[in-house]
RNA sequence: GGCCGCUUAGCUCAGUCGGAAGAGCGCCCGUUUCACAUGCGGGAGGUCGUAGGUUCGAGCCCUACAGCGGCCA
């Protein structure tokens, strides 16, 4: 016993293990091997990123997922990779060439996405070996990043595909333009920020409007009212030329239902060139498109003589030029949420540009029927509700950026006729009139391919051994940010170009957020450090934190003391196995098998066939802090508290040296059962512990995942040990109140009821050894000088107190246990007078309540009773 | 503005079928002799946000209100 320490390293045990289970090729998917397949597709993080929280959560739950079916016999794969971040690591690599003094268009594009390309293979992925800190067993030879080969191809037919079947256009149109990042942006990445405006009120001609974005004045073309509203009606139709700061202009008036009569002054100034509500009426009314924004952010020549002056600059000259004019009527303060980019949170402007899009209503109707129909299930099922509402208003996707690093998109424009090729190979002439052709250099969102993640990385569109055995996956574990991002398009994709769904189930698991519940940000600095963490607590501590707080449908507050609680549960398990590992010698499994189980053991037994099962049944339906908390309450609750402290004295003190055999026997299986149960929730201690005791196999992970035996149920011994713990912590609880030191051995009498006498005979060495007491079993007891009362089971139990005994505490200690059984009593009591209640509650539930007021009421009989004879002052 | 979620012990949160209010941490008392003081034993602590309703019975179902959070526009 000496060689093993006393509190539990996880650093050294780590560190030993993965490279053990990686060296044997157990993360290593095999198509041709027999068994139900599982697998999952991790949701790539992005190449540049680092381990953070939400990404610990993510992968925790997967590979509990995962551990747990492999070791069920399941054919597993959890595939793990990568994405480009397009914007992401393009500004990245910006950032660095920046610090040489160099941009992109010094190196030229060929040369730039060679340097990224370089950057990926050194400084990215960083997050993948951290994965392997915290114990992920995915297959990493199947890793992969959306850029490879093998998904670029995927990509491509993907796109020719949409193509062909008209599902992809090219269009002017409204979108997200980000000035900083300088490309466009869908409208999911466009953030939302509450910020304080003014809502200036115009004397615009005749009538007067509010606008909080004065500056796109100069592009205005239109004036819209609602169709209804008389205040205005007279002016649909007529052109009206405007006095303005820099001249006229002139705008046409139409009748639109767009327009809130309510808002405002009931009218607003139509700018389609940058507003997306304005583009659509103009669209409509074939109203004239002026751009007096640039790409840059700067007012374009179209802006007369703010030209080439910063968007936010001309809003201020415009107010100041308008308010010398007395084109002002007022300024009131106003709240609005004004779109910023996802990436670096420049306010977003909306521009019009050609860009390439996907009709996404037509991918949209199968993935909606298909979550509908129960072919996709979503968990918790709240979430389905908020699936259908964004797939039901679903609007085209954007996806060309103007990026470099990307899957450039394969179109190609003929400079001589000027036509249009997709392709799924490089062109290099025209293929209509053989002119010189150029690709277009936009790149794909990212988002693109990460839509087809779940087929593309199995090797479609080639018809592979993984893509047949592993698609569709069985489970998609992620977070609800990326819900329409992501899991709604790859539902889509993967119906369209696989006919089957991308997986069976969506768990949709909780956020981290700090102890205050903020969210955790690098801006608030509240961020906690997955791998500060382990590096503090351990991984396994760390893991089954994060399983123990990922209750369905809320945030997860992650405060230290929680870790610091599980870090002790580690060392408890630690502790409890040394135990077991320090009294094997002479144990003999076979000869133990043959000798007749105790109470105790067939107790611990059935309480573990209970644990099984419930920890089965939770992790089926996703429930993991269920799952943690009964495997919890049962190691340390149960099989510590309870059985190893029984077991001690088997140990110890054995009557026979078969009754040692025995424990040592009850001691080995349960404990590496409970290892197995526990595996995947905390695989290194787990591991670590098993490889020491007895055991089959060359490793706790691929052994295999408990079952509960059918009639693994034990009633008997339930019972008994059930009155044994009853009667035991009653005798406790009189010492504890009573403050008798915990050396002092008590005399205890108990007058048991009809059928008890022999089962508190039968575990008098227990009850003695545990409550620290002499016991007297003895039906016709009587309540001795100097006791104390206490009721088990039934049974009255007179703990004697001679010399310790302090009648006013005792006196006190009785009142407040009449006090607790006349509270019961009374409203057990008022429930039963009821007629209604006897009359319409289920039978069984008017037995058990009139079988509670007996027994309350004995009770109350026995502690009244001693109460009395202690008023008496006999004692 | 629309939708969703939350409100339970000092704190953070579970609570599955409507039938005896729970856990962890913290707090109080006691306790270092043989697995563990990261431990052991005992204890205190609750108007389940408010007001109605349904029901024999409501933390749970319904309605309204209040506060907090999120998503979408």
């Amino acid at each position: 016993m000496t060689e093993i320490p006393d509190r539990y390293d996880p650093h050294e045990t780590e560190a030993r293990w993965y490279p053990f289970w990686e060296g044997r090729g157990y993360f290593r998917a095999d198509p041709s091997r027999p068994g139900t397949a599982y697998s999952i597709v991790i949701p790539p993080p992005n190449v540049t990123g680092s381990l953070h929280m939400g990404h610990a959560v993510n992968n925790t739950l997967q590979d509990i997922l995962v551990r747990q079916k492999r070791m069920d016999g399941l054919n597993t794969l959890w595939l793990p990779g990568t994405d480009h971040a397009g914007i992401a690591t393009q500004y990245v690599v910006e950032r660095q060439l920046a610090a040489e003094g160099k941009t992109k268009e010094d190196l030229g594009r060929k040369a730039f996405i060679e340097r990224v390309w370089r950057w990926k293979e050194e400084s990215g992925g960083t997050i993948i070996r951290q994965l392997r800190r915290l114990g992920s067993s995915c297959d990493w030879s199947r890793e992969r990043f959306t850029m490879d080969a093998g998904l670029s191809r995927a990509v491509r037919e993907v796109f020719v595909r949409l193509w062909e079947e008209g599902l992809i256009y090219r269009d002017d149109y409204i979108v997200n333009w980000c000035p900083r990042c300088q490309t466009v942006l869908a409208d999911l990445e466009v953030e939302r920020e509450e910020r304080d405006a003014e809502f200036v009120y115009i004397r615009y001609g005749p009538v007067t409007l509010g606008t909080v974005r004065p500056e796109t004045k100069l592009g205005d073309t239109g004036l819209a009212v609602h169709p209804k509203d008389k205040r205005y009606a007279q002016f649909v139709g007529q052109t009206l030329d405007i006095p303005s700061v820099d001249g006229t202009i002139s705008v046409r008036v139409v009748g639109d239902e767009a327009v809130d009569p309510d808002f405002g002054t009931g009218l607003i100034k139509v700018t389609p060139g940058h507003d997306p509500v304005d583009f659509e009426i103009g669209k409509r009314h074939g109203l004239p498109i002026r751009s007096v924004i640039g790409f840059d952010g700067k007012m374009t020549a179209l802006a007369g003589r703010y030209a080439g002056m910063d968007r936010f600059d001309c809003r201020k000259a415009i107010v100041e030029d308008m308010k010398r004019l007395g084109l002002i009527e007022r300024i009131e303060p106003y709240r609005h949420a004004v779109g910023l980019c996802y990436r670096c949170k420049t306010v977003v402007e909306p521009l019009v540009s050609k860009q390439w899009f996907v009709r996404m209503k037509p991918l949209a109707e199968p993935a909606i029927k298909a979550v509908r129909s129960g072919r996709i299930k979503i968990v918790p099922r709240g979430w389905a509700k908020t699936y259908y509402h964004w797939m039901e208003g679903i609007r085209d996707w954007c996806i060309s950026r103007q990026l470099w690093w990307g899957h450039q998109i394969p179109a190609w424009y003929c400079e001589r006729d000027g036509s249009v090729h997709v392709s799924r190979t490089d062109l290099t002439a025209c293929p209509t009139c053989g002119g010189a052709v150029g690709q277009d250099p936009d790149v794909l969102d990212t988002w693109f391919s990460s839509a087809l993640w779940p087929f593309s990385t199995l090797g479609w569109p080639d018809d592979t051994e993984d893509l047949r055995r592993y698609y569709p996956t069985s489970v998609l574990v992620t977070g609800f940010d990326i819900l329409f991002f992501w899991v709604a398009r790859m539902a889509m994709a993967g119906l369209h170009f696989m006919g089957e769904v991308p997986f069976r189930d969506v768990y949709i698991h909780a956020m981290v957020r700090d102890a205050e519940g903020q969210k955790m940000s690098k801006t608030r600095g509240n961020v906690v450090d997955p791998l500060v963490v382990i590096d503090k607590y351990g991984t396994d501590a760390f893991r089954f934190t994060l399983a123990a707080l990922a209750a369905q449908g809320r945030d997860i507050r992650l405060a230290e003391d929680r870790i610091e609680g599980y870090r002790n549960f580690a060392n408890k398990i630690w502790n409890a196995s040394r135990l077991v590992l320090s009294n094997l010698e002479g144990y003999h499994a076979k000869r133990a098998k043959r000798v007749k189980p105790s109470e105790a053991d067939r107790w611990i037994e059935a309480r573990l066939a209970a644990a099984i099962a419930s920890v089965r049944g939770h992790l089926k339906r996703y429930r993991f802090n269920d799952a943690a908390s009964a495997i919890y309450q049962f190691l340390w609750h149960e099989f510590a508290d309870w059985y190893l402290e029984i077991a001690k004295l088997s140990l110890y003190r054995p009557e026979t040296p078969d009754e040692r055999l025995r424990t040592q026997h009850t001691l080995v299986t349960v404990l590496e059962t409970t290892l197995r149960l526990l595996h995947p929730f905390t695989p290194f201690i787990t591991e670590e512990i098993w490889q020491r005791l007895p055991h089959d196999g060359e490793s706790i992970m691929v052994a295999p995942y408990p079952r509960a035996r059918r009639k693994a149920g034990d009633a008997g011994a339930e019972r008994t040990m059930g009155l044994v713990i009853d009667l035991v912590t009653a005798i406790r609880t009189v010492r504890g109140e009573m403050r008798v030191p915990p050396s002092a051995t008590l005399g205890v009498t108990v007058r048991p009821s009809a059928e008890q006498g022999a089962l508190f005979e039968a575990s008098r060495r227990t009850i003695e050894a545990l409550a620290r007491a002499r016991l007297t079993v003895d039906p016709a007891a009587t309540r001795p000088a100097s006791a104390a009362l206490a009721v088990a089971g039934g049974a009255e139990v007179y703990v004697e107190l001679a010399g310790v005994v302090d009648l006013a505490a005792e006196r006190q200690r009785l009142s407040k246990e009449i006090r607790r059984a006349s509270e019961t009593i009374a409203m057990l009591e008022g429930k039963l007078a009821r007629p209604e209640f006897v009359e319409r509650a289920p039978a069984e539930v008017v037995e058990r309540e009139r079988g509670r007021l007996a027994a309350e009421r004995s009770v109350r009989e026995k502690l009244e009773a001693s109460l009395g004879w202690l008023g008496d002052g006999r004692s």
